[in-house]
DNA sequence: TAAAGTAGTTCATTTTATAAACCAAATTTA
DNA sequence: TAAATTTGGTTTATAAAATGAACTACTTTA
């Protein structure tokens, strides 16, 4: 049987974020909207989103007096990822019966 | 870059339903349903999708009496499933440098 | 000090996903 | 043989999601 699919992940912008997520470990907002291509204001519903599943950590600051959100990977969603994958595989191999 | 990934094969259901008939070639409605876990609406509505798309070609006919809904895959079903394989291992493969 | 830029958030709209309710025909039961 | 049940689905109502446009708040530049 094919498993079930988180659908936090289950979007091309979440996953996107998560996967750039997962090399970096972390990257603030405008970073993260250059590799991921989206729009501000459909990042930051996404990001809140992640956050509120807590697989990611959001830290708001500054830099060069300039509001800064600087986004990274939790464990959890670490795991989340890695469970996704793995997960996803059963929909790729070769499978009935 | 992470690469736009179909929409259509972008729900675990279709998912599913693609991912068996990728190995299956044909089934009928309640062997899909049996395979996915689906309901009998959420299926009837997202095979409705898969051959508007062109990625299943439906056929109704009857046997021993009661209607059956034979779905195949199509070339460009398969193309689009394998496309949608391809493009999401640019998700899982580590990117940033 | 007006205009433009930076870094986001909120909101309004459209699109989806989903199960409940429904339908028509066949079959079984009483 | 009429009523109830089963089969094989479809339609519909509702809630949830995705998305970009509009907006906020502050900073820098002219």
């Amino acid at each position: 049987m094919y498993e079930d699919l988180d659908n936090l992940l289950l979007s091309q912008l979440r996953l996107a974020a998560m996967s750039y997520l997962m090399v970096v470990k972390e990257a603030d907002f405008n970073t993260l909207k250059e590799q991921t291509g989206a729009t501000s204001g459909n990042l930051s519903v996404q990001i809140n989103k992640l956050q509120e599943a807590g697989y990611i950590q959001v830290e708001k600051t500054y830099r060069n007096n300039y509001p800064l959100t600087l986004c990274q990977i939790t464990p959890a969603g670490i795991e989340a990822f890695e469970a996704f994958y793995l997960r996803l595989q059963t929909y790729f191999k070769e499978k009935p019966e």
